[in-house]
DNA sequence: CATGCCATGTTGACAATGTCAACACGATCG
DNA sequence: CGATCGTGTTGACATTGTCAACATGGCATG
């Protein structure tokens, strides 16, 4: 069901924007500027990061004056919110894309969507840092990039689900949502820890990013092969938690 | 020698500047302005985040002219710097004590700072986003933060590093600089993504970060556990990494 | 002690920026 | 045809980052 080829998101790989169901904005069809407006932004944003990213060097970019950029955002913040929204919808893609080319099992789909969002942070770097960054205070105050952020959260929650509905219970306290938040942390970790160049401190040996995510998936493979039911009993290595604070 | 007890490490609780070997600023010594605004700084990014950090603010703040903090800092990007320093600092510091209050076990005691890492970002978010941020986008022109860092994540390499090195090979393929980056990741990324208050969107259920982080250790710990020696072959469960790209 | 230096802080100035208000223009629709 | 609305432009103003010039107080050296 997670796989790519049964793929029903409804996103026409993100060129057409969004529309109409956003009650604010009422037809930004043709939406001509304010795409232009996005893509420089986040051209932008890539050579000079997003400290100086300038809202009148944007409207120079666009070709427009400094002040046509208001028409179609109330502020800096619902800028960034749209580039990250398509972000995420990129993001999204490449996490099917990627699933598309491997063969329909569980853990290589959850595998690939892995190797996908790290790679998608290496190749996009202030993408991925919009995304995930501080420019965007409240997710929640953007109702299209809570959607297409919860569209590829799920993606790879799914996956995770799917994996250990096929292995079995990851142990007796362990539950799904934790496996989950554990893969993703692994996940967004790295990613993150490429992306700010921060790797190479405690890895100087070579090989792309890719390489570490298979290793990483590796493990993972591994951890879930020991974890088949009945094996041995989870040791709670951190009885010292409740005792402590 | 990576626990808490045999801390050889420097650092007077980090409250004196580090002062003297750095030949750029001669004698900062008794250093008044220079920490009050560090100070000053880091309240305004917890207020307001550093997008909204104003150079001028900091001094207001600080009740000096709006151009004094020139003489202490070169730009806003040292004064970042300095803050993550003091970060890193506080970060090593926290870890240590935590480190402190753990039975002398490799294993709890890498427990302990992963602890430790997660809880100091949950109670720190601002100086955390500073510290890993892009506020200061080149490490390596701090050698004060750069060095700072390094303790910090050597700290946590070590306890890695012996962990494995108690534990034996960890899988063929998989070497200690691999799984000290995975450790990282793992806890680097629960840390990210709890700060950005996203870790309500994969798992709804109550419990505080540092129930993440045991329930990960568990896991952690019940795939070392799995990885004693000779029990059995770890399963290369990414073979597909090779064809593709 | 007197003198000059240097670190530190202040004042002034200027270009760039975010944002508001007023204006212009073209299309759509009564 | 004329009004209205979406869209872009111009003008203006407070704020900011940053540079240059100036003030001052402690220190060392004569």
């Amino acid at each position: 069901m997670v796989t790519a080829h049964g793929s029903d998101s409804k996103q026409s790989h993100g060129d057409a924007p969004v529309a109409a169901h956003d009650p604010g904005s009422v037809r930004l069809s043709e939406g001509g500027l304010r795409r232009v407006l996005i893509d420089a932004a986040l051209e932008l944003v890539e050579a000079s990061g997003t400290r100086g990213l300038s809202w009148r060097e944007i409207a120079r970019k666009a070709r427009v004056s400094h002040n046509a950029p208001y028409r179609h955002f109330a502020n800096k913040e619902e800028l960034l919110a749209a580039v990250a929204e398509q972000g995420f919808r990129s993001l999204t893609r490449r996490m099917i894309d990627e699933m598309a080319g491997v063969p329909d099992d569980v853990a290589r789909q959850l595998e690939a969507m892995a190797v996908a969002y790290v790679e998608f942070a290496t190749e996009n770097p202030a993408h991925f840092r919009v995304m995930f960054g501080r420019d965007v205070p409240d997710i929640d105050k953007h109702s299209a990039l809570r959607e297409a952020h919860d569209v590829a959260v799920g993606l790879f929650r799914s996956g995770v689900t799917e994996v250990v509905g096929e292995v079995g219970p990851i142990g007796s306290q362990i539950d799904v949502d934790t496996f989950a938040l554990m893969a993703w942390s692994l996940v967004h970790g790295l990613a993150s820890l490429t992306v700010d160049a921060r790797v190479g401190d405690i890895r100087e040996s070579a090989g792309r990013p890719s390489d570490h995510i298979l290793s990483m998936t590796a493990l993972v493979g591994t951890l879930i092969e020991a974890m088949r039911p009945g094996e041995f009993e989870p040791n709670q290595s951190a009885p010292t938690g409740e005792s402590r604070t």
